[in-house]
DNA sequence: AAATAGTTTAACCAGATGGTCAAAAGTAAA
DNA sequence: TTTACTTTTGACCATCTGGTTAAACTATTT
């Protein structure tokens, strides 16, 4: 009852991870989700009762895996300026092994922008400002980072490291043509990236 | 024939610009483009035969547009810094008017990498270098832009004016819960976003 | 071993979808 | 008006797609 189960459930959501991933939710074809778990489509529907249901399920996943990344840096007991090196590094690392990862949600929150909004909704963006003030009231002044363009430098930080993966075909094609290689361009993009920012905000 | 006819075959190409750019290729239906530009089904089928005809000519002609802002910035006589400044500007102007370009390019791009392949091996990469040494070669040596770190450099200019079109779903939230709204962050972003750069490369 | 409950399968279905085709409607020249 | 041609339409089709159902299979309990 549990063993197989649990088989069968995570084979699915397996098979699904990466089909969705790899096609997105309308591109998607359950019975091609059924043929990469290796079982009839008809168990697809026994687990997850539609494809919606089944598309969440991964959807909400991913989306907690990438946006928990962005969590414990705040813990971290860092100067401000190596959170941003540890951010950086880390957040790409994550990507390397989920190349696709950035696009797919990228793309998906445009499908259904809902979503997103009330995972965003439950954030208490005050409380953030606060902790993060508490621990870096001085660097924030120097660096000129108020809760008012908070917004721009993090989406700054995220671009950085989110873009060249969301553009990675056309970044790719480049550096083939330069005679690189992508990897090699993502490696160095953890050093640049940080020395970038830090630059920027010490001015 | 030709009056009549042009007209037609713009609506057509109209209605399915807007389309496949609201759903993308995989979730775009031939009935809805027929829809929207009030005409038969099969008229869209008898100027352009297929879905994948008509979608290719759409795709061409927008990443032509979106690509084609990057060019005439080399031509103007401006420092490069002003040319940052100038570029940034442009093109999230152009942005604001097209919000969901950078979006459907850049999910179509993983769709299909080989178009875009294509169209980047027909760049003389080495003659933009040699064009950008000969109008800026003390600046590019004082900011430390050299043809290695070149693709960083110009993935970064991008990605600060293309990631928060790539991610409005995201940043709207945030900033619709903070009491502003994307529109204003986006005014915001072509000031904030040159002048990051620039103090980044300045050190 | 029989009963019970959960799991897996094959066959099937209704609606959607991209695409075809022949005929009708429109247009311009002879 | 007739002829020749292009444009537009409605009816139609084969295939695909998400989803259902009833039966077969498996394992556990009694």
């Amino acid at each position: 009852m549990t063993e197989n189960d649990k088989q069968t459930e995570e084979k699915i959501f397996e098979a699904a991870t990466d089909v969705f991933i790899e096609k997105g939710m309308d591109g998607a074809r359950m019975q091609d989700i059924a043929d990469h778990a290796g079982i009839n489509k008809s168990l697809l529907h026994y687990y997850y009762r539609t494809k919606d249901h089944l598309f969440n399920a991964v959807f909400e996943k991913i989306a907690g895996q990438m946006f928990k990344k962005f969590a414990p840096v705040l813990d971290e007991n860092l100067s401000l300026e190596d959170k941003i090196r540890f951010f950086i590094r880390e957040h790409i690392a994550f990507m390397q092994k989920n190349p696709r990862l950035p696009s797919f949600i990228l793309n998906e929150i445009h499908r259904n922008p809902e979503r997103i909004r009330k995972l965003i909704q439950s954030i208490d963006i005050n409380k953030l400002w606060t902790t993060l003030e508490a621990q870096h009231k001085e660097e924030l002044k120097r660096y000129n980072i108020t809760k008012e363009n908070l917004p721009q430098f993090m989406t700054t930080v995220a671009g950085m490291s989110v873009f060249p993966f969301a553009a990675k075909p056309i970044i790719a094609s480049i550096m083939e043509k330069m005679g690189y290689n992508f990897d090699e361009y993502i490696e160095e993009r953890k050093e640049y990236a940080a020395d970038f920012i830090i630059n920027a905000i010490k001015k």
